[in-house]
DNA sequence: TAGATTGTTAATCGATTAACAATC
DNA sequence: TAGATTGTTAATCGATTAACAATC
């Protein structure tokens, strides 16, 4: 068992902190930080300093008594339990606004995946060129996916084809979804993991947000 | 006090849950269903019956006892919450790749929002159209918000810039941020809200996933 | 009426916070 | 050594689940 992995049983409610810890890292690195304490990191990150204690010692101890945490030996820690420091491929299925932008805004890089093929449907995108890539036909998704061996997809399809692709995928060997169709895709496959992302459910919660902020 | 607001402390836990409520009462609607028991909503949505009797009557009874609930009342009562019927003007700052798919692949009624005005800082941007607006230059934005009033500004912008054009938008009245900055913006006016999107958070949660599934 | 299903209270479970001994 | 701060156990708090009486 490896080293870093203490307990195996660690909550989704502290898995779900640790992007947000990594980015708070990266930035205090950027400014030159070298250690922090769990006090101070807390009142960055408006935490308390015993939830951060319990979180990171979930997967180790990686502070220092008196000392505090290394925030470059923390950062590669948590890199580590994310699997940023393992490559990746990703295909991306549907380049229309949202899968276009996805492939040209996000730095893919940093979070230790590289986008490997874009796919649509449309005889007019197919051949031309987004985020340095040219868009190949699904047709030639089986045929790239047995080259490639892609782990991650990225849906950027409409609802009505999410279920059907992403079943495509999953028999081609893809293990991650990363699902922008608006539709909760549902995959039996224990090993096949998702993600679905719900823009909508984010504006509808800044309007409930907004309909009740005066109200205290 | 209003009807409806039966108490006024629900939790962040249930608050959060009510869009993905929405969506799929919505679904079901447009799948022709009159009513659903607690039991066969739950059985769709991996909730328990429970929770899901124990989240409505946060906000009021809404169901009737031998038949269920009635899912056009429901997807009202739940759209009052979420604050869907009241129309919301927002503007959108920053037209790069991500700002221009979010004006255009995003259906802003759908959550009771009106895309009402693009801003950038690009001189060659300034004077194009997008999603039916033409990309007005920042310097406009006060004589814009002066005229036009918008309740919520969606940004996509640059980390760098994020916080500065935020504070400027609280001083034009803009009471919710939508933020893709990758910057948790920090707003003092106990009256503005704010969600801030990180979709590298998710992507991060998917690599982990990745990483962990196999270990069971 | 009998059956179904809610609304609501009580029991359980898990997550967060507090406290403090260990130790750098 | 003295001071700081962790790792970890115990206490508290909140959220979820179970149970059941109310009622359509």
């Amino acid at each position: 068992m490896p080293k870093e992995t203490k307990k195996n049983d660690v909550s989704y409610s502290v898995i779900r902190r640790l992007p947000r810890y990594y980015r708070f890292i990266g930035e205090l690195l950027k400014q030159g930080t070298v250690r922090i304490s769990s006090g101070k990191l807390a009142e960055k990150m408006s935490l308390t300093a015993s939830q951060i204690r319990q979180d990171l010692n979930c997967f180790g101890g990686f502070g220092q008594q008196g000392y505090g945490y290394n925030l470059t030996e923390l950062q590669n820690e948590i890199g580590n339990i994310l699997g940023v420091h393992e490559v990746k491929k990703a295909v991306l299925i549907g380049v229309g606004n949202l899968g276009r932008a996805i492939a040209a805004h996000m730095d893919f890089a940093e979070y230790g995946c590289k986008l490997a093929g874009l796919f649509d449907s449309d005889k007019d995108k197919i051949g031309e060129t987004a985020a340095e890539l040219k868009i190949l036909d699904i047709s030639e998704l089986e045929n790239f996916c047995r080259r490639e061996s892609p782990q991650i997809a990225i849906l950027c399809i409409p609802k009505s084809s999410a279920q059907q692709i992403a079943d495509r995928l999953v028999k081609l060997g893809v293990k991650a979804f990363w699902n922008f169709s608006h539709y909760d895709i549902k995959i039996s496959h224990k090993d096949v993991v998702v993600e679905n992302v719900h823009l909508g459910d984010s504006l509808l919660m800044l309007s409930y947000g907004l309909n009740h902020s005066s109200e205290e």
